[in-house]
DNA sequence: CATATACTTGACTAGTTTAGTCGGGTTTGT
DNA sequence: ACAAACCCGACTAAACTAGTCAAGTATATG
C-alpha cells in the first residue's frame, strides 16, 4: 500500500462525487473545477476507479459518474489501491536463509505493521468521513478530545 | 504523510537497531548485511533520523547507532516523517473562496482522514511491534518444517 | 602517535513515478 | 446532426527513489 498525492487526488475526487451525486451524475469537468484537478488526470484516475467497480459511468450529455455502491461500502483503502497499480511483490520469498533473528524477523515486523495499516485504511469509508463532516459543521473545535478517544478505541478494536 | 519504500527501509532499519542494540551500538554495515539495504543509502537515512533525534551515534571503532529513546517511545509515524523531507504545504491556505459546499468541504474531509491516519501511525511504536513479534516467533518456528519441505519440493522440480 | 574503524557530508545519477497534455475516438440525449 | 460527456493511448517535464562515489571528521586501541 502506497500513500501519495495520487491517492489523495482519488479520494478527494471520490468524496466530491459522493457529495454531489444526489442531484444526478457528476461529470469530471465539475470535479475538475471544484477540486482543481486537471480533467485529463481525472480521466486517468476514473478509468481505474471504474475498472475497480468503485464508480459507474453514464455516457452522453448530462452523464457523468456515480458511486457504484453506497458511500458506506467504499473504503479509503479500496480507492487508494485502485489507482496505485500496485503489485508490490514482497521480496522475501525466494530468498533462502532468512535467519530467525536477522532479516526475516524484521521483515515480519514490517508485515505486521503493513497489515495493521491496511486494516485501518479499509476500515474508513467515504460515508464515515461524510458523517463526521456533518457533525463537524455544527461545532468544529468542540470535541477534539472525544474524537481522539474514539480514534484510539477504533484502533484498539483493530489490534 | 507519505508512505513509500523509503519509509519502509527506515522503519526496517530502526527495528534492526532496536533488536540488536542490547549488545552495544549497531553499526550501519551490520544493518546493511542483515537487511540488504545499501550502506550509502543507510547513511542518508540515518543522517535524517539523527537530526530528528530518533537515534544517537557513537563514533570511532566499535561505534554505531543506538535508539535515542525507548523503543516504546518511538512511533512508526515519527520514523517515516523523519526520512520524508515532508513540507507538504496543504494548498488550501491562501486561496480565497473555498465555498462551503465546494472545494473546502472536500478538503476538510481529506484533512479529517489525514489526521486519523497520522494518529494511527503515531500510535504504533517500534516497541509494540517487537512485543507482537515475540508471540509470532513461536508460530514462525512451526512453519520452518513446512517451508523446508516446499523448498525441497522446489529444488526437486528444478532437477 | 599511527591507524583502522566508523560516522558525516555533499555532489552526482539512472531509472521510475507523478501529474499532466494532446489528440483522437465512442456513446447518447436533444 | 450536434454537442456533451466518457474512453483510450501515446507522450512528456518535473519530481522522486534508490542508490553511487568521494572526501572528509572523530575516536578507540595498540
Amino acid at each position: 500500500m502506497k500513500l501519495t498525492s495520487k491517492g489523495r487526488y482519488a479520494v478527494t475526487a471520490m468524496l466530491d462525487v459522493a457529495l454531489h451525486q444526489s442531484v444526478g451524475p457528476v461529470c469530471l469537468a465539475d470535479i475538475s473545477a471544484r477540486q482543481h484537478i486537471s480533467l485529463s488526470y481525472l480521466e486517468q484516475l476514473f478509468s481505474k476507479l471504474r475498472k475497480a467497480d468503485l464508480v459507474c459511468s453514464i455516457r452522453g450529455p448530462g452523464g457523468g459518474y456515480r458511486l457504484a455502491k453506497d458511500a458506506l461500502d467504499i473504503s479509503v483503502g479500496a480507492v487508494i489501491a485502485a489507482v496505485n497499480d500496485s503489485v508490490v511483490a514482497t521480496k522475501c520469498k525466494g530468498e533462502k536463509p532468512c535467519s530467525p533473528s536477522g532479516r526475516c524477523l524484521t521483515h515480519s515486523l514490517w508485515n505486521a505493521f503493513s497489515k495493521k495499516m491496511q486494516h485501518f485504511l479499509d476500515s474508513i469509508t467515504l460515508g464515515e468521513l461524510m458523517e463526521n463532516a456533518e457533525v463537524k459543521e455544527i461545532s468544529n473545535k468542540q470535541n477534539m478530545v472525544q474524537e481522539l478517544q474514539s480514534d484510539i478505541l477504533h484502533i484498539n478494536q483493530l489490534g
